[in-house]
DNA sequence: GCTTAGCATTGACCTAAATCAAGGAGCCCG
DNA sequence: CGGGCTCCTTGATTTAGGTCAATGCTAAGC
């Protein structure tokens, strides 16, 4: 793992393992994906001084990362593994907004609150900035904030499809939308986009997608039957007929 | 109306008829709308340099503004009227992502096409700025790429606080939820709350929130025989139990 | 004042997905 | 190696909301 250096921080428990930077080389110089997060548009030099704000924090499978309500102390990027952020309606009806990946960012917030929940899928590790610090130094670095710009904008367009795929598609509609999504996404990353890692549970691809678990697990059946899917060992899915698998989430 | 002065360039048919500025004073120092707009953080030199890239549109109820798929070419400020946005489904099923009200901004597209199709619900009055002189003027004026980034960041917290509501209410929490929501932006604009003004359709409703029309004028009638809202003529509905909407709204 | 056209409403019926209820499969732990 | 987890799958049944089909209501045009 890229940042194994960080791994005599790691406890065993729920609460997130957090290190600051002793003296020496920046791992942010080693840091794979770059190119994907906030720090981006910046020079080795900019890079040093977002550095120097900068904490990880690595959490297991299951722990919460915030919770909706919360002060937005602090905003994310995800350097590995998944997240999912959710909202919840006092009853425990529960919405997933999103699944978060290696190079997502996490955290923005207008209000001084956390809108929504994040907790991981599985283990996880990120970068944390302080947010009040991060504003003084994107003054500094307009650059950062054109970057922070165009990422809520692309989150901006990827919810307006995600509400396309809420109120009007149907649960087979859904199924190989979230599939193709989950392809997409790995395969930016460099991940294999077939077999599909798919480390979430029945529940959460459910609240996600406005379904129940059951007919998750059905549909996936379904699927399966159909030769459109294979459903290997430890959550991988091959992908067996992706034009069809378009064809179906772009609703022909 | 705010602008009427442009109406001398309104023309009767469904293309929208743009206007540049003549020499004279800015109609911008007159807006009363400002602090809702990108132009907020602005001085009045500063606006004065807005102004130079700005032109005016009208728009006739029913008339598009532009289509998914479009050149992103413009960025548009709602100055009054209502607009819908919405995606299509290639089977004709529809999305509306939002509606839009005086003050919300329109266009955002991190892509170079437009990722929605905007359409006015009323006759609408919008401010159109090149996409591209709006960047370089933002590189100028960092205020302005803040207060974007900020508005986007609203937009992305009510974008999830929909999809909660498309994922995982009921059709009577949808339909409160959307009255409150119209109620509350009406309110921000100093418009009346009680009774809202609901100027789309049943169909155009129904289709923001993931139901058909005929669900939602049978969950308006529901409502009405609760004695939790009346139906009054013009598209006007008074709120006559907001504390049962807002229980019903948030799930209890 | 009649006709046409576009919503909005209402009723009867249907169906996709939810709910309720067992089982099964993998996994950890003693 | 067996008991107790948790998660996934499958089956039977229910139901919220969709679909189909009239009927009303308002406004515009002649």
């Amino acid at each position: 793992m890229d940042l194994a250096v960080f791994d005599i921080n790691h406890v065993s428990s729920l609460a997130p393992a957090v290190s600051r930077e002793e003296a020496g080389p920046s791992p942010c110089s080693a840091c794979k994906i770059r190119n994907l997060t906030i720090c981006a548009p910046l020079n080795d030099a900019e890079q040093a001084q977002m550095a120097a704000i900068v904490s990880h924090v690595e959490l297991e499978g299951g722990a919460p990362l915030f919770d909706e309500g919360e002060p937005a102390d602090h905003v994310y990027n995800v350097t590995s593994g998944t997240l999912k952020v959710y909202k919840l309606l006092p009853d425990g009806r529960r919405q997933v907004t999103g699944f978060l990946l290696a190079g997502d960012f996490l955290g923005l917030a207008n209000e001084d609150d956390y809108a929504y929940s994040a907790e991981a899928v599985t283990h996880c590790s990120l970068c944390r900035f302080p947010r009040r610090k991060l504003e003084i130094l994107m003054q500094r670095f307009p650059k950062v904030e054109q970057r922070l710009l165009s990422i809520a904008s692309n989150e901006l367009a990827a919810a307006q499809e995600q509400m396309l795929l809420l109120g009007r598609k149907t649960a087979r509609e859904k199924i190989a939308s979230f599939l193709l999504l989950l392809a997409n996404r790995a395969r930016q990353r460099g991940m294999s986009d077939s077999p599909v890692s798919v480390p979430m549970s029945r529940t959460d691809i459910g609240d996600f997608l406005g379904l129940t678990t059951e007919t998750v697990s059905r549909t996936f059946t379904q699927l399966k039957q159909g030769n459109l899917i294979r459903l290997l060992p430890n959550g991988l899915v091959e992908l067996s007929a992706r034009e069809d698998l378009e064809d179906i989430a772009g609703g022909f």
